[in-house]
RNA sequence: GGGGAGAUACUCAAGCGGUCAACGAGGACAGACUGUAAAUCUGUUGCCAACGGCUUCGCAGGUUCGAAUCCUGCUCUCCCCA
């Protein structure tokens, strides 16, 4: 008989996790000793800015995620409240304020992407609005307010660096919020643990603090390092905006193709943060990449983990056949051997141009078609430009300037491939539209 | 309230009567080399019916054959003194 199945791993375990994955920056005396005497509850807030999350919020949620295989209960918190004011922190300018409206909108949609990170059986997922909605000016100030000393605020770095361009009182009280949030899970939902990004350790501080002084209790904080890219430029970025997880702001292939595209030393660091590969499984990686790094083994892992995860087999199963078209050998002929269905399935992901017949027939210019009739150039002479330069391809072959795609040229009688550079891929569909 | 400085393209930053669509740097984009990487090198970077034309140098007027450059007013920003 196995004397147990279970035994109780020491929660630090937790923690030891976090630090060989690069997940871990600063933690409060105290944090390690915490986590290993049992399970307990700990918290991440979002602000439902926008009705999506993007993969800068993913760290976060891998936290919520590494938290709860390890035993304790991850509390996501929506802030439906404190979203209405505004955190100063890593910001230079006073935040617009949302309306209620949209902040019940984004929260539901928030909701509904964590859902494929977190088991909510167990997880759970709060709104500050369902305990500051109902609390009056006067209460907060008396109740809270009272236990904070200004000169305590003012120290904070998020608010001393605001101070000389200037912040309003409603900023000014943001970490009281915040600091109010970690006092209400810590009384209501023992929860013990806060985490978060760098930036917001001072809202941190200031919510220990409250617990300390209004609730003689100990809680604790711990933060992650800002992610960064070996080039110096911010994580989550490209050209065109945010890397979104809802397909509707991002499509499942650019989502795809933004892990694809990471260097490799970013790759290296990525798989660590953003997928639940162990350190072996992950150290072979890396090295059969060394070996053969054409291959892309080490990105590959990781678009493909994260994109399963966002986006669902089906998803995934696109985004790469999508990839191997446009990157991979596929020739003038292949692409028309294609279907029309197989067509509109494969490029979903890529934007796309409507072209009415009667303008395509009437063009004369390929650089007109390509920046008038359909805007993959901003402008003409940049369409030209870059035409001379050698930088545009039709149906996987370059095209010059003096070159002009006819009917013939036309997969299945009306799509036409346009590469722009070596990444950018667009689908122009000569119908009516 | 008094005094001073400034506003130029995506950003920083030259230019201070014609030769300015505007030096330079960064960024961005493209080409070569590669692995859809990094680094490096090269090119491009207001618009158009393009050896030419048009619109741009905070806003509105004015002087002049000619203004980003000079004058007047306005708006905004920063600094110093009360």
């Amino acid at each position: 008989m196995r004397p147990k199945i279970f035994t109780f791993e020491p929660m630090n375990n937790f923690l030891n996790e976090l630090k060989w994955r690069g997940m871990l920056a600063d933690s409060m005396p105290g944090t390690e000793e915490w986590l290993s005497k049992g399970p307990t509850a700990g918290y991440v807030g979002f602000d439902p800015t926008a009705d999506s999350l993007h993969v800068g919020h993913l760290v976060q949620i891998m936290l919520l995620v590494h938290l709860q295989r390890a035993g304790h209960t991850p509390i996501a918190l929506i802030g439906g409240a404190t979203g209405m004011v505004g955190d100063p922190s890593g910001k230079s300018q006073e935040r617009n304020l949302l309306s209620a409206n949209d902040i019940a909108h984004n929260t539901a949609a928030i909701r509904k992407q964590m859902e494929s990170f977190l088991d909510f059986s167990s997880a759970k997922l709060l709104n500050n609005l369902d305990w500051f909605g109902s609390m009056g000016f006067i209460d907060f100030i008396r109740d809270v307010g009272k236990h904070i000393p200004v000169t305590y605020m003012m120290a904070k770095e998020s608010v001393k660096k605001r101070l000389e361009t200037g912040m309003s009182f409603t900023e000014f009280t943001y970490q009281l919020l915040q600091g109010y949030d970690y006092y209400h899970l810590y009384t209501q939902h023992q929860c013990r643990l806060q985490m978060g990004g760098t930036d917001q350790w001072g809202n941190m501080t200031t919510g220990t603090e409250l617990i300390r002084r209004k609730a003689q209790g100990e809680a604790y904080a711990f933060t992650t390092p800002l992610i960064t890219k070996a080039d110096g430029s911010k994580f989550g970025k490209t050209e065109s905006g945010n890397i979104w997880l809802s397909p509707e702001k991002t499509s499942v292939y650019d989502f795809y193709q933004f892990w694809l595209r990471s260097s490799d030393s970013d790759a290296a660091k990525y798989i660590r943060i953003f997928t639940l590969k162990s350190k072996e499984e992950i150290e072979a990686l890396e090295a059969q990449h060394a070996l053969a790094p054409h291959e892309l083994k080490l990105q590959r892992a990781l678009a493909e983990d994260i994109t399963v995860r966002v986006h669902g087999a089906a998803g995934l199963k696109m985004a790469e056949k999508t990839s191997d078209m446009l990157f991979g050998k596929a020739t003038t002929e292949e692409l028309k051997a294609l279907s029309e269905s197989e067509i509109l399935q494969i490029f979903s992901g890529v934007p796309m141009f409507y072209v009415a017949p009667a303008e395509f027939q009437s063009c004369t210019e390929l650089a007109e078609l390509l920046s008038v009739k359909a805007a993959v150039f901003a402008s003409k002479s940049e369409a030209r430009r870059m035409l001379q330069a050698g930088g545009v391809s039709i149906n996987q072959s370059k095209v010059g300037l003096n070159d002009l795609p006819t009917n013939n040229s036309l997969i299945q009688g009306k799509y036409l491939l346009v590469q722009k550079g070596k990444k950018n891929h667009h689908l122009l569909i000569v119908q009516n539209s």
